[in-house]
DNA sequence: ATCCTTTTAGCAATCGATTGCAAGTTAATT
DNA sequence: AATTAACTTGCAATCGATTGCTAAAAGGAT
């Protein structure tokens, strides 16, 4: 044949119609900007996107005609081609407490960080608020496909469930409390430590008679109980602990609170809330009744959420570094995603002495 | 050729081995469950996706297979094929306050609101925080492929930025005020209403100098402001009115308080706080130094969050409905994906009177 | 039993980027 | 100048599900 069509034209003409005179076109894909350039989609792939084998000045003058283009490589083409997603799922199971709402300081900080560290690495987070219904909710999650991995914020009441898809799916990482044999991979401080250093702390103020407010379905809670009742135990009043199922949400405290006020012989002195938030509510309904705190009635907190300093009085809290456990969890999930298989951390709560004690 | 190899094999005998000898092996793809089942790979798609053109045997059988070998489509496969990937962008930009954490109450009562929403009609949600640099922060979340839409909380000072993006990209909504002339679609409260509420309030109990904690530099700010300079020229105290820069970061008001109180001709009897947890600062830092609240200084929030219950004294606020509003915020981005072309909407802010004014 | 209508299911192209392999080009070495 | 080494780039298969078109099967009517 006479006449031969070179494919992949790359001449000043071209250039100079690409830069000048023809430039609003829209660019949908990889091959679109392979013709204009002159070159092949696997070339225009590389220039965008690889370190690999292609010149300098065609990846340059590739990058730079993407530039002006506005192109972007898509997303998903490319996720469906290496297999990864980019995106971590975070999820927020509200198993024990239906009522609570994600809006909860608790999770808030927790997704803050989370997202912020996240985003350091390179990954989108997939935010997913689930009330667990049903044994396959995280298996949903899982087995979507959106994901490369999924941490989980608090155990709730959903040991088994997470357990179990830890069994079989490697790239899951749980925040909460780490129980012995458990299955999954977990980062949370030691509760079990911090009941007993709040419980202490109340007990060294003075303190006989202590009100719990939380309730010990969920996990992380159950284990606090248990140091609180450990710490009451080694100082010989067993019997002083009170126990109040306080809900997390924000306003529960003040029906609680009316029932230990009518008490007159067993009348707590102290109070060991199970988060900030409870504790701020328990502060509030005891202003509200005239009770002072600390004078009357002290008041330990659990967290050290921004809030805790914005209370009157301040307020005295165990400390748990959620920055550094969103750092720790974010870890040690990409280290699972790169196949390797790093254990459980248990990080020191500490006590943050302030004035409601 | 003497042999025919049936492709798709569907006999009693097949069936048998699948459910009982060989139950283990993990399917991959549709393909390997469409060899299992015996029919072609579209049959199985369309069995497990579509409502089309399928006899109820067929699909409930592969159904059934499915559910036994734990299988679920590929996502990120069937999102390049129908080219949508079935989550929404949620973007929090942190342009004026470069400090500001995304553990911010107010982000965090919005985010959980719009979760709610976004799951409950079947949309993920990616979250993104940024701290807008250059021009391009927001074409690279829109470009980037992995989202149908984006809901931007919060204009900061990033107006041009949404308008040059919102010309040529459809499926962007905007939490924030609304301004004349404004290119994007937003759902908001009407801010300049909102200010004048709150001033007017503060007024009405007998307050002429008044101070305005925020820092006008973001555009909703900015328009508190201006109401709050209205309410004051219609009552004739134009001159009474002191602006404190400060930050939406949860402890900034304490410098600003001792400011003010050094004063003594000109010391402001009210405080309008540009949201609630500067007000809870600035309560803070007046019960720490011995002012009552409201007998000295009366003290107005702005957004009604939940914590506004919770302080002491239960702070006055001027409310702006999130529920509510990321309701819409979802509606209209979803319209707006289905080609519609909706108009921003401006709700009205309410007063709610509690004990701090 | 035959013919026609309605279902049902298979085939193969498609979405868009990536990448191993091979061919082509340039630079370096003798 | 010839030969080899070192780069560049193009080709084409691949990731896994979807869907228009078509062929085959089932059902119904005469």
């Amino acid at each position: 044949m006479a006449c031969t069509v070179k494919q992949y034209p790359h001449t000043m003409a071209y250039m100079t119609q690409d830069a000048g005179i023809a430039p609003i076109k829209r660019i949908r894909n990889i091959a679109e900007l392979a013709e204009l350039a002159g070159v092949s989609p696997g070339t225009v792939s590389r220039a965008l996107s690889g370190a690999g084998l292609i010149s300098a000045k065609t990846r340059t003058r590739i990058q730079e005609l993407a530039q002006m283009h506005g192109f972007t490589p898509n997303a998903m083409a490319r996720n469906l081609r290496i297999q990864r997603t980019g995106a971590i799922g975070v999820v927020i199971p509200l198993g024990h407490e239906v009522g609570q709402h994600i809006s909860d300081p608790f999770f808030m900080t927790m997704l803050g960080h989370l997202a912020d560290a996240l985003t350091e690495r390179g990954y989108d987070l997939l935010l997913s608020r689930v009330i667990p219904q049903g044994a396959d909710w995280l298996d949903r999650i899982v087995d979507s496909g959106r994901v490369d991995g999924v941490i989980v914020i608090g155990q709730s009441d959903q040991a088994e469930t997470l357990d179990r898809v830890a069994a079989r799916y490697r790239p899951l990482v749980v925040w909460g409390g780490h129980v012995s044999g458990q299955v999954h991979c977990s980062v949370g401080s030691d509760n079990l430590l911090g009941g007993d250093i709040a419980t202490t702390h109340l007990i060294e103020r003075g303190c006989r008679h202590i009100a719990f407010f939380g309730d010990a379905r969920a996990q992380e809670i159950a284990q606090r109980l248990a140091g609180c009742r450990a710490a009451m135990q080694r100082a010989g009043i067993a019997d002083g602990l009170r126990i109040f199922p306080a809900h997390l949400t924000a306003d529960d405290a003040h029906p609680n609170i009316a029932v230990f006020l009518n008490e007159s012989d067993a009348r707590p002195q102290g109070i060991v809330a199970v988060s900030d938030v409870v504790a701020m509510s328990a502060l509030h309904a005891l202003t509200e009744r005239g009770i002072a705190v600390p004078d009357q009635v002290r008041v330990i907190g659990y967290d050290d959420l921004p809030i805790a300093q914005q209370t009157v009085p301040r307020l005295t809290t165990v400390r748990q570094d959620f920055a550094g456990g969103a750092a720790h969890l974010v870890d040690l999930l990409l280290r699972r995603i790169a196949g390797e298989d790093p254990g459980s951390i248990v990080m020191k709560p500490e006590l943050v002495t302030r004035l409601s004690t």
